[in-house]
DNA sequence: ACGAGGATGCTCT
DNA sequence: GAGCATCCTCGTG
C-alpha cells in the first residue's frame, strides 16, 4: 500500500514537494507506546525569498555576510530533515526541509486523518469528541501524535518519524492563501484535499 | 454561528 | 517590547 519515499524527493522546490506530501502517511514510532500514523490532508510552502518564511530575515542578512546566522538556519541545510519549533510559546509545528542544501524551503504538516493508532490519537486528545477534529490543525497534529522537539533536525527517510508514499492517490488536490501570517499573502501555496473533512478551520489570511 | 481574549516562550523584524 | 506558520473557552445572538 505504501513505499519509502527518497531523500531526492525533498530535493525539490517546497510546493512541489508540499503537493505530492498529499495524501502520503506520516508515521512516527515511539519508543515503548508504539507506531502511530496518518494521512496528510493539509500542507503548506515556505521557500526562498518568501517574507512569510523562518529564513527569511537570514536571507536579507546573508547578502552583505553569507556567514550570518540566526533563527531558521535549519532552513538552508539538507533537505529531507524535520524542522520543528514552538509556536506561540504553545504548540509544536512540524515541518520538513526541501530544496537543495544552501537553498532554504521547507513544508508544514498542517493536517492529518488518524490512520495506524488511533486510540493514541485519542488519548492525546482526550477533549475531543469527532474524529476529523483529532488533527485537523498544525498544534492539534502534532499533540495527538506526541511529536516535539525530540524529533527536530531527524531524517524523515530512515527516521523513527518518516513519510511513506501511497502506490496510487485518487484525490483531488486544491490550493489557496496560507493561514495564520500576514506577510506573503498574495502566494495560493496551502495545498489540501479538496472536500475532506479532515482539513483545518481556520480561514485563509487572505479572507476576512 | 461567530468573535474576543488568554495562555505561553522564544527570537529579534 | 513586539511579534509570532495556534488552540480553546467563554460570551453573545
Amino acid at each position: 500500500m505504501f513505499s519509502d519515499i527518497s531523500i531526492s524527493f525533498y530535493s525539490r522546490p517546497a510546493l512541489v514537494v508540499a503537493k505530492e506530501l498529499i495524501g502520503c502517511r506520516l508515521v512516527v514510532d515511539h519508543p515503548r507506546i508504539g507506531t502511530i500514523g496518518g494521512i496528510v490532508v493539509e500542507t503548506e510552502a515556505y521557500t526562498s525569498g518568501d517574507p512569510a518564511c523562518h529564513a527569511w530575515h537570514l536571507e536579507q542578512k546573508r547578502k552583505t555576510n553569507p556567514e550570518a546566522t540566526g533563527k531558521g538556519v535549519e532552513l538552508f541545510g539538507p533537505p529531507g530533515l524535520t524542522y520543528i519549533y514552538l509556536n506561540y510559546g504553545m504548540y509544536w509545528l512540524l515541518n520538513v526541509v526541501t530544496d537543495p542544501e544552501g537553498t532554504p524551503g521547507a513544508v508544514l504538516i498542517r493536517a492529518v486523518e488518524p490512520e495506524i493508532g488511533e486510540d493514541i490519537f485519542w488519548k492525546n486528545r482526550p477533549r475531543i469528541k469527532n474524529r476529523e477534529q483529532l488533527a485537523n490543525g498544525p498544534g492539534k497534529l502534532t499533540v495527538a501524535m506526541g511529536i516535539d522537539d525530540r524529533y527536530h533536525q531527524l531524517s524523515v527517510t530512515d527516521g523513527p518519524l518518516r513519510f511513506e508514499k501511497p502506490r496510487q492517490r485518487r484525490i483531488q488536490i486544491a490550493t489557496s492563501s496560507r493561514i495564520g501570517i500576514t506577510k506573503g499573502i498574495d502566494r495560493p501555496w496551502r495545498c489540501f484535499v479538496k472536500g475532506s473533512d479532515y482539513v483545518s478551520p481556520g480561514l485563509p489570511s487572505d479572507r476576512k
